[in-house]
RNA sequence: GGUACUAUGGCCGAGUGGCUAGGCAGAGGUCUGCAAAACCUCCUACAGCGGUUCGAAUCCGCUUGGUACCUCCA
């Protein structure tokens, strides 16, 4: 915990020093899925990057509160729709109960968050759970002289409010710019001015998802819900709040309105924002028919994708960039990123098998000594993954160098370069092993004795049948490698 | 049009006012029955145009791409 974290905040644009409110206690809230739809790579991105956050925070001694939530109220599509929502509509194509189409996905989107080991939040609070604060604070926001009532709905002022603060601070926007470009949807509105946003909305007839307010039966802007969950489980002012960069504007802007004009107070310390995905330089759309689901990555089955790529891949793949970035997806970065990350697992694996020895080479000391640090200072530099991956890729020649004996180590230099590289590795990054079934003992028996089979085979140059057991073990994704110290297996 | 982010070698991607990130792909070599892996060596880029500077890909300005948001869409 004495690590000095430099954390980028959009709010001010520039890395500060990251110093928690009450240490050791650090409050994170980050923006989860609306669950209408099944998960895909968008949702893979800042799931991801927040769980780097909260590993390396946990891993430094921190006690972390991770809130996320979960977005189970429909919020209307567009104006056209009349009314009706994104859940609601999948429900009644579906014929299912809103709730059920809400279940569904949410469940959904827990199994790819268990393949990709992105840790589950301490709290996933629905939004449909927590009607009756968001109610609460729509009165605070009202008494405090920000908020309208205009036909049962209730509308946050955001003329009146940037009079005495400032509405975008955090996305750079000038109201007067807003207006010039908003003024198109004037008319039929109920509102004052068109950058104003709904606190409570009236629900029209065929509008499903609903509950009784002192105003209207209907239900919560979507901005709202955020700062509800957000002050009740981690306080009116807390440390991290986080969120894709999409959500820069209107959402988070109109978060901190809500909250300053509730609670008196900004909502947290430090804005973090991940960039965006492309897909082969394009942007990532339902339109452009480059919209990818995880479970197509997993299976592979899309007309983009040339083949499948593990939840590990896609996670490495995403690491493998600052979360800062925009991120390119295409089926040759994947590949790289595939093969990138199996050279890590195998050296990790010849790690396991270095025996110590005396003394610890000169060369291999200096690496030593250095690693651990390095590896720190790049978390701690806004928690820049790529250069820990480098890192980590800079191990790999010493573990391949001592595996073929041309250097050697001692038993506590041997057990510190392990530790750091477990630590960041599968601690941090969150990447796991995924060959289990390597260390069983009736496949380890089973192998033993095809190998010698086959050593016997080499010895009496029948290489016809060495050759073949090599071969049908591949088409069952094992691969055989002679080593000088003999013949070693591993699986896919 | 506005706001913001971004522009790096064949590809993906860090970083920095002068001291070659890393990965993938490619070339050569060592090793090997062959292969794979590993190791060694090579491939040295920073959108364009100006400016600041002893020196800029790194700072400033302009131009041109790309992306997101500006719609009661996380």
């Amino acid at each position: 915990m004495t690590q000095n974290i430099q954390i980028y905040n959009t709010l001010s644009r520039t890395k500060q020093k990251f110093e928690p409110l009450n240490p050791p206690f650090v409050g994170m809230y980050v923006c989860g899925p609306t669950v209408y739809g099944d998960p895909h790579l968008g949702h893979a991105r800042p799931a991801i990057t927040f769980d780097l956050i909260f590993r390396y925070l946990l891993h430094l001694g921190y006690k972390v509160r991770y809130v996320r939530n979960i977005t189970d109220v429909g919020h209307l599509e567009n104006d056209a729709d009349q009314g009706e929502d994104k859940i609601a509509k999948k429900a009644r194509l579906q014929q299912l109960e809103p709730m059920e189409v809400a279940q569904y996905y949410t469940n959904r989107y827990h199994e790819a968050m268990r393949s990709l080991n992105v840790l589950p939040p301490s709290i996933e609070p629905k939004a449909s759970g927590h009607i009756i604060e968001q109610i609460e604070m729509v009165h605070k926001i009202i008494h405090a002289g920000f908020a309208y009532i205009a036909n049962g709905s209730v509308y946050f002022d955001v003329k009146k409010y940037n009079q005495s603060h400032q509405y975008g601070k955090l996305s750079g926007r000038i109201l007067d710019d807003l207006y010039a470009n908003t003024r198109q949807l004037d008319g039929q509105n109920e509102k004052q001015n068109p950058y104003d946003f709904a606190l409570w909305k009236k629900a029209a007839p065929e509008h499903i998802m609903r509950w009784k307010a002192p105003w209207s039966i209907g239900f919560p802007g979507w901005h709202l819900e955020c700062s509800a969950m957000s002050a009740k489980y981690l306080g009116t002012h807390f440390d991290i709040h986080g969120g894709g960069m999409d959500l820069l504007f209107p959402h988070h802007e109109s978060e901190i309105a809500q909250s300053v004009a509730a609670n008196h107070i900004d909502p947290c310390k430090y804005w973090v924002h991940n960039n965006m995905i492309t897909i082969n330089g394009q942007k990532m759309g339902k339109s452009l028919n480059n919209f990818i689901n995880l479970d197509a990555f997993f299976t592979g089955k899309h007309p983009l994708l040339t083949q499948a790529y593990s939840a590990m891949t896609i996670r490495f793949f995403i690491l493998q960039a600052h979360y800062r970035g925009t991120l390119d997806f295409s089926n040759e970065a994947l590949q790289a990123a595939e093969k990138a990350l199996k050279r890590l697992l195998t050296a990790h694996n010849t790690l396991l098998k270095v025996a110590p020895a005396q003394q610890t080479d000169a060369e291999l000391q200096t690496f030593i000594t250095t690693f651990t640090t390095k590896c720190y200072d790049a978390m701690n530099d806004d928690f820049n993954s790529p250069i820990l991956i480098a890192n980590l890729f800079d191990s790999t020649r010493y573990i391949n160098l001592l595996n073929e004996n041309k250097l050697t180590i001692t038993q506590p230099d041997l057990q510190r370069f392990t530790t750091t590289f477990k630590n960041f590795m599968f601690q941090i990054l969150g990447i796991t092993n995924q060959t289990t079934t390597e260390d069983t003992q009736t496949t380890q028996g089973l192998m033993n004795l095809i190998l010698s089979i086959r050593q016997q085979a080499k010895q009496n140059k029948d290489f016809a049948t060495s050759d073949k057991i090599r071969l049908e073990l591949q088409k069952l994704s094992i691969t055989i490698k002679d080593t000088k110290e003999g013949p070693s297996w591993s699986l896919d």
